[in-house]
DNA sequence: AACTTTATGTGCGTAATCGTACGTCTGGCT
DNA sequence: AGCCAGACGTACGATTACGCACATAAAGTT
């Protein structure tokens, strides 16, 4: 169906998986597509799939009571969601939804769980993705204390980038404005900073990364660490060939 | 030695542990001392050891070339340090030590991946632990981007206080300047008005919760969200007896 | 006791961001 | 063609925290 040699999956993480497991993975997905606002996981709800994104980013939230959201991970075609699963928990506090349309291969609680107990090579594939989104998520803790909006947005920018085809994404102020937990005017004065400065070109609902180089300039050392390590631990990881 | 019937272990996932693996865990750990500013990890060098921490305090902090620092995570007798050897990652950007002084139960990690092996026990429990840990660098990313200062002081001396053994404990404004990623006087400055409301008494080098429900109050929902899972997923989950 | 290190207290101009309130534009719908 | 909701632009006082600079004070050192 999807993976075959000829036809490698486009989620980072499967074209990782093992030759030996294609075939137990390969019978439990199942394509879904995924629009914008899509809820892959509700706060406190049990879970009950594992979406490895094709194409697409999605976003994991945390918020609470008091109404304030803000984002603690990001997830395109080189990630999944789900997770907490994979760490024997059901449910998690976190929400996780659609960001940029796009399309998943899915599969269920038990199919995940029982590939996970079965096939050691595909855990560790997971694990190793698992600490790296950790990472992600310490990174913007660093970003929220240590970084101005316009390092934070250009970092923000970025890290899309790397999760979509092409230099054009649809985004709205508001939903950045939730993503770096700013208010909404904050956004649209910073966007007008980095287009100013000839980083990025913006319409409504959507922005053209025009000067990536610039822009990571501009990010600086809030931008990197976990992609260096996304790299280090999964792209440049030696897998046997069938 | 340290597990046995009358003798628990003081740490939280240690004393989790099935009875069945009691005998294997035992024989791995070793008894260690841990003084203010030891390092339990540098960043991006092997890690040597996992250690389960049975009194005292260690932070996990993430850095930059530019010279920022972090907190990202907090590590008492109810976790444990080398988490990333979970996911089988040997290092990571992050770094750990000792912030207030204790012990810890550690092994090596070739006894802990053994045991990662061979215990799938063992190993769920680090899982949900690792869970859980994730979801305290989340609170704090939420913490940096929606909170004041005060309200994160607040949060930061209840972590703490949740740590150690009685309502006092020696802490520099320095120290939670880089905690908390703000500049030293603001520390200062705001743990006057937490004084002023009656909730701590500072010293040179020691701070002391005098009132910790007022301080729980301020914190707001900025503390309690991670804490509620570590109870619902590893205090309150049915262990079997031996 | 003099000295050094480490820790804390304080002030003040500046920058970043908030909070709030409007006004305007665009694209889809009827 | 007209309407409407969602998205974007702008302004401005208030608040928060930064970035210095410097004074004070407590503990350890010799």
């Amino acid at each position: 169906m999807v993976i075959s040699s000829q036809n490698a999956p486009r989620n980072s993480l499967l074209s990782r998986m093992p030759p030996d497991d294609h075939a137990a993975i390969l019978a439990v997905l199942e394509r879904v597509e995924l629009r914008r606002k899509d809820v892959l996981a509700r706060p406190n709800e049990p879970l009950t799939h594992v979406h490895f994104l094709e194409s697409g980013v999605a976003s994991v939230v945390v918020g609470t009571r008091d109404r304030r959201r803000i984002e603690v991970g990001i997830i395109g075609s080189e990630g999944a969601t789900g997770l907490p699963l994979l760490f024997d928990v059901d449910s998690t506090p976190h929400e996780t939804f659609i960001q940029i349309d796009g399309e998943a291969l899915r599969m269920s609680k038990a199919a995940f769980c029982g590939l996970i107990e079965q096939r050691p090579a595909f855990r560790k594939v997971m694990m190793r993705y698992a600490h790296i989104f950790q990472l992600f998520t310490a990174q913007t803790a660093l970003s929220h204390g240590s970084y101005t909006l316009e390092e934070r947005l250009a970092r923000w920018l970025l890290m899309c980038h790397d999760r979509v085809e092409g230099d054009e994404f649809p985004i709205t102020h508001e939903f950045l404005s939730v993503m770096l937990g700013v208010h909404r005017p904050g956004v649209t004065t910073t966007i007008h900073i980095l287009e100013g400065a000839g980083t990025i070109r913006a319409r409504r609902s959507h922005i053209e990364i025009v000067d990536r180089e610039k822009l990571e300039l501009i990010a600086g050392d809030s931008y990197g660490i976990p992609e260096a390590e996304y790299r280090r631990l999964i792209t440049d990881d030696v897998v046997p060939e069938p």
